[in-house]
DNA sequence: GACTTATTCAAACACGTGTTTTAAAATTCT
DNA sequence: AGAATTTTAAAACACGTGTTTGAATAAGTC
């Protein structure tokens, strides 16, 4: 790969350049990276072969930028901070959930950065650290803040992180598991009313589950405080 | 392939068999089906070249053998059925929760299968439904069982169906969020310990959020009846 | 022990795939 | 318009990979 594929943020791309995005978007999502071909790739864009040697270096190097064009379309959602809007909590989560969901599955959205996502959870590349970092942590740690405030307990404390994997987890299984989804519930549909319907499940679901934890909590200061009289 | 390679279930294997399903199972679980290599299986294994086409037809009666010693290392819990043992509802889902997440990350469990599965996730190969089937329609029937008999809903229920994958969820985002958990929450370790702790807070989480449901219609009910008097 | 069968081995085969090359066409610049 | 540059195009190249082959060895059978 020559300096000249080594492209900044933003830079202007011509018709065959977002052709070949598209498409290798699609390609890579139905098969990964390592099985994905190059010439399937350059066939369904319309491109001759040569094309994406000569745009992207090689094909490593046109991976990388199907990554960063499917973070950039996960990037308002990321920025969004679950903390600020809604008044109380539960209004809150049902907010990011919702807006997560509908990131990943709006009808507007194509489907494949959430599967070329799921090939690299099965599969790391060079390139998911970039993208954990820049998409999953900031979701993450909102999250984390959240159900800190809510439970009341410090950042990093295990029950806090419990909490925020169990409510990643009910969000990110209809993700990475639709496979399966689709089998197990044929008849569900990803329409606007079901993710409203899901998003207001996993928020009361969870807000009633980290009650659970403060009650818990509770209980067992009361046993302490008892014991140690 | 084959009649030969045809082979029923419980048929012995001899030693060489035994050697290449094992770092078959390695190596797909690492790359994939596709990506993976059979000179690389026969290199590790320490077996010649063409063993993999003599003792299973080809590369993908290899794989099927593989994906079937991996679901029968999960046979017990398939057949574990959580609503039988236990007496309260959480002690039974914790039951199960921790048997599933033993079965995956015990101690004396190997890594591989549950990475090759992760795989299937992400690009499902033809033997994907049978594992769906076999292995995980029971699993999920049984926990949509328990779920329907604590929130007094029917079994086909959308709210049964979301409460099934709110618990699926909080357990399999620790099989196939693995890449991410490494990153967000390094310290992390799979210990007997851990695995106690997250049973028991999956299931009082989510016997929570399962009572919230109840409260939920109980809620609604009472409204209709009201403003129908 | 001789014959048959099963298994292992090294080599070669056939094909797919990422990449390069070289030339033609299109575009841009002066 | 003419030259320089950029982009497209077809073919070839180099290499990796699943599979097959045929001989050599081991195991089993009468």
């Amino acid at each position: 790969m020559t300096d000249k594929h080594r492209r900044q943020d933003g830079a202007p791309r011509d018709a065959t350049e977002i052709r070949i995005l598209e498409t290798a978007g699609h390609v890579f999502s139905e098969t990964g990276f390592q099985a994905a071909k190059v010439r399937d790739i350059c066939a369904r864009a319309g491109v001759n072969l040569a094309a994406v040697n000569y745009h992207f270096g090689d094909k490593l190097g046109l991976y990388r930028e199907v990554l960063r064009y499917a973070a950039c379309a996960a990037g308002e959602a990321a920025k969004f901070d679950p903390v600020l809007p809604g008044r109380t909590p539960e209004a809150r989560l049902r907010g990011f959930v919702h807006g997560l969901l509908k990131q990943m599955y709006g009808e507007d959205r194509p489907a494949w950065p959430v599967r070329v996502m799921t090939h690299e959870l099965a599969q790391p590349t060079p390139a998911f650290d970039g993208v954990v970092e820049e998409i999953m942590r900031p979701r993450h740690d909102a999250v984390r803040a959240l159900v800190a405030s809510v439970i009341g307990r410090p950042l990093d404390d295990r029950q806090t992180r419990l909490c925020t994997q169990s409510i990643m987890g009910q969000i990110i299984v209809y993700a990475h598991g639709r496979e399966v989804l689709k089998r197990l519930w044929p008849d569900f549909q990803f329409t606007p009313e079901a993710l409203d319907e899901i998003a207001n499940h996993i928020a009361s679901f969870s807000c009633a589950g980290m009650l659970s934890v403060v009650r818990r909590n509770a209980a067992s200061n009361r046993k302490q405080k008892l014991t140690a009289r």
